[in-house]
DNA sequence: TTTCCATTTGCAACTAGTTGCAAACAGGAG
DNA sequence: CTCCTGTTTGCAACTAGTTGCAAATGGAAA
């Protein structure tokens, strides 16, 4: 898969196809990681003289919203992006260890249908981060100080920002 | 449900009584909707001559981490916070015309059996916020324009911020 | 009641990301 | 090729949130 795939998208959906954008779009593709915005700066920047950061931001945006590009907040207080491959996959973090695997597209799928049935909502649910606990860290932690009525929480910690 | 409740959960789990914490929990506990950390300052500072910004974030994480408050992002900018009480919800934020609707709290049960069985993976799946289209604007829109390949992507475009 | 120390606060400097606006420019029309 | 206009960039100032550190303090122990 190569960038250029994707310049004519961008100009059939009636946006300017600027340099700055290619070379985004560029770095970003030629990554199979997860990149922050900062890094995507500075790999463009290698190569192309200068590049503002809001133009950075503004291409991601864009780009997401076409869904070329894919955003992942990890909770480490910066969002990365990858270009959005199928089949599709969602990561699961552990909050202990830290430890990321992948899960399956349609792992939302019966979320999906019955938000649809019996909520008419039409959701998003690609490619999420969940947090939770891994198998190792399951075992080793005995962390469940239970509190005093069983009312409040479903136990899991949960961590800052999520959507 | 009055805040002092609270205060010994703080002190069980070997954490300080502050008058800056009893305050925050006090302006969540008070409120019944989804504040800023901002709003929350400002609340507490009308009372408590002054509060630094980082004792509040902090607070809020301590409280987040104990499961006595809920942060959701809803993709504003700022995350918005509210006292955890059961029976559980989850949001569905339209992302046209903006409407907030609530979900069943057993919305993600079959995901996180699905974790679980299949992946050993012990999910934290509160309060999430769901992006998407409400019954309304899935009529209203003719959007799909459809994409050369079917490749990429499920449709759905997928706004920056989630987890 | 006083002492003590780990925890917490205030502060100031920092990072990630956003916004409004003027200058630059992509790309279509003549 | 040149002109034109709406789009995009660079910039600077801003917001939300984080971090390291010194001073203050909650609360346990003497």
């Amino acid at each position: 898969m190569h960038h250029t795939e994707f310049l004519d998208d961008l100009r059939q959906a009636g946006h300017r196809l600027t340099p700055q954008r290619e070379m985004i779009l560029q770095v970003i593709c030629e990554s199979d990681g997860h990149l922050t915005a900062d890094e995507i700066s500075a790999r463009v920047r290698k190569r192309y003289s200068y590049l503002n950061k809001s133009a950075v931001y503004r291409a991601l945006e864009l780009f997401v919203r076409l869904g070329l590009v894919n955003p992942t907040d990890f909770g480490q207080g910066r969002v990365t992006y990858e270009m959005h491959r199928d089949p599709h996959h969602h990561h699961l973090v552990c909050r202990r260890c830290g430890k990321m695997t992948q899960a399956d597209a349609d792992l939302f799928a019966p979320v999906e249908k019955k938000l649809r049935d019996e909520y008419a909502f039409l959701p998003a649910l690609d490619h999420f981060a969940i947090f939770g606990l891994c198998q190792k860290c399951q075992r080793s932690g005995a962390e469940r100080k239970g509190r005093r009525s069983g009312v409040r929480g479903s136990g899991a910690e949960v961590k800052k920002v999520y959507r």
